[in-house]
DNA sequence: AACAACGGTGAATCTGAGG
DNA sequence: TCCTCAGATTCACCGTTGT
């Protein structure tokens, strides 16, 4: 079916067979303008690689308080309001397709999001004619909890990252990313902190920008997706972060940022950008503690049975486990460490060697069980 | 006898009486038929949970998807992927319009994708109307590795949970969750290893299913956003997963699925999931709602005596307790609530567990009055 | 000097019953 | 529909102050 859309893309590539049609551009610079208008201004295939943090579209209710009665400081502003998906969509459709029009041909996109707004970018960025590569999940350490317990705590963003098309040859680094990662493949969930503390951007006494990204999530996507010299653009620059982190890999970086305010900042922190040092490297390697196995795991794969009994090594009390990961003792009921230490009348307990389970070898501590689910799952 | 449970039994009813749009349906079956044929043969409102888990893989077979009986040819040479976005998002417009007609007005939605289709369907639901509660990220404990390595491993799968509409009032249950999790509020990131071994179904040597899902990720998603009693349908059954965990949770389930192969498999297993015993279902008592005890009740039932003073952990504060059940502190009054409010200058405080009595041990909370009093009367 | 205790805070679509 | 009020609700990390 010869669509418009074909003929185009047949034509374009001939083109490119001919002559590359790769730009020159000026780098190193942040242009003070709105996103569209400011990338319309460069040429095509100028780009090697577009980092994007676009306004989410946050639909906030009324003021949030802290159990404890404090308020929190909720994204506000101005650029994060749209009155519709259909006006968001729109805007969103316009920054991708000057986007693709400025990356070159093998350059890539990535576009960091939450629930709010990543589908409706995701849609819209596939139709566009991007080839998505993988998401990636950008798990936080440290997030806000759900102070209300009126749903999961939303402890991770999404990233999307995305070729200009199909059959692009992108730009992967994947012995970098290999290594980096303790030898083993680097895979799509990344556990990083949130910004805060010395790295957090403050502008008399209060944060400079209310959504600023950790250096070490743009540290791993500039390694893994460019290459020393590369030019990455940023359409949302806010305080820079995307600039700061390119100036110490030796990328060449552009940002796009309408608030004067910003752009003070982010120039100010760029200049101060110190060169890679090898320590910072190693900080930030993606090394994870030993994998967390919560009590309930244990029943959710089967491992134990909810209505199994659990006893102490002298059979003096018996449990009941249920459904939750709670045990229940006559009257007394609780998680393991908590029924136990109730129970002995101690103030606290170690419940994986207080509590065992009946086995063809007599009673067996349930961390033996913790101990196959490791094995089992984290080779 | 009206209890606070007979009363709330009987507005209840009353509520259903004067809006009967919630229906009562035949449960605990597969309808073998095409996914958004079985659902329209169901009435309006009488599902408290879809679980959908839709194919995505767009070269097996064209004729997955055709929403209304419109005819599409099997995959060739001509087919455009923008024709075949076009197709999919009309399959998935209807089927998730359809599921959004028989959810009862509080009933819930989760949608199970990778990056192939999880933005075109995030971005479809916002349209049609549902209110995004959650995005969940099943984290695979051992995925398959990038075996050519051009990307990262692809090791998680998205889960989208929204509600009907946004003032909906969904079931989540915050205990249970977090008992589940080691008593620490349950994130939007879940470890959870992959469906093997013996839990994945074989047939004739192979497995049965190429996308059998684990059964710990329903046991969590069934635990956390339905009650025991519930429907639960699964449009995209496949070997009935959803219908296996339902059984054993105590939930009613209906089951939709087109291939007579994978309606034979489910049926099978279902019937061998046994149920769990009452006591196993149980959960935390704390899950279940408290009788209300007015402040009021314990002066007049002189557990605390009028003229006696409530203080603050820190004795910043020092209140005496009225006939009335409201305090004083200076020249400020009021319940145990407002004044601890109006004394920290905070918008809102709960006086159950801000104000203390001096008792053998130091001070306590008045909480543990609280308790005394219904463990006396409420038996 | 070392450690404990305490306070602040982060992209958040964050209550429900009753009058 | 709007207002009022009872009362349920937080995790990890960082920096500062106190012992």
């Amino acid at each position: 079916m010869a669509t418009v859309e074909n003929l185009e893309r047949t034509k374009t590539a001939k083109t490119r067979a001919r002559k590359p049609a790769i730009a020159e551009v000026e780098a190193d610079r942040i242009i003070e303008q709105d996103c569209v208008a400011a990338m319309a201004s460069l040429p095509d295939a100028c780009i090697d690689m577009v980092f994007a943090d676009p306004p989410y579209n946050l639909q906030l209710g009324g003021d949030l308080f802290r159990p404890e009665g404090s308020m929190v400081d909720a994204v506000d502003d101005d650029w994060d309001k749209f009155d519709t998906f259909a006006i968001y969509d729109k805007f969103t459709r316009a920054w991708l397709k000057e986007a693709r029009r400025i990356l070159k041909p093998n350059g890539t996109l990535w576009v960091i999001g939450s629930y709010h707004n990543i589908f409706r970018v995701g849609a819209a960025l596939q139709d566009e004619g991007y080839w998505i590569l993988n998401d990636i999940v950008w798990r936080k350490a440290n997030p806000m909890p759900n102070f209300r317990g009126t749903r999961f705590t939303n402890a991770h963003e999404t990233m999307i990252w995305a070729s200009k098309s199909e059959k692009a040859k992108y730009t992967f680094n994947y012995k970098t990313m290999k290594s980096l990662n303790d030898e083993l493949q680097m895979r799509s969930d990344w556990l990083i902190p949130i910004c805060a503390g010395q790295e957090r951007i403050k502008d008399g006494g209060k944060k400079a920008h209310p959504t600023q990204k950790p250096e070490a999530l743009l540290y791993r996507v500039m390694l893994a997706s460019t290459k020393p010299g590369d030019v990455v653009l940023d359409p949302f620059f806010g305080t820079g972060t995307t600039g700061a982190v390119a100036r110490r890999l030796g990328r060449k970086w552009i940002g796009v940022e309408r608030e004067p305010r910003y752009c003070d900042v982010a120039r100010k922190r760029i200049a101060e950008a110190l060169p890679l040092d090898e320590s910072a490297l190693q900080t930030m390697r993606a090394n994870e503690a030993q994998p967390k196995v919560p009590f309930g795991a244990l029943i959710e794969t089967e491992m134990l049975k909810p209505g199994a009994f659990l006893m102490d090594t002298k059979r003096r009390w018996k449990a009941e486990v249920r459904i939750d990961g709670t045990l229940v003792c006559g009257d007394k009921e609780g998680s393991i460490h908590k029924l136990g230490a109730l129970l002995q009348d101690a103030p606290s307990c170690n419940g994986w060697t207080f509590w065992h389970f009946e086995s063809g070898d007599g009673l067996q501590p349930i961390d033996t069980l913790r101990e196959q689910y490791r094995l089992a799952h984290f080779p």
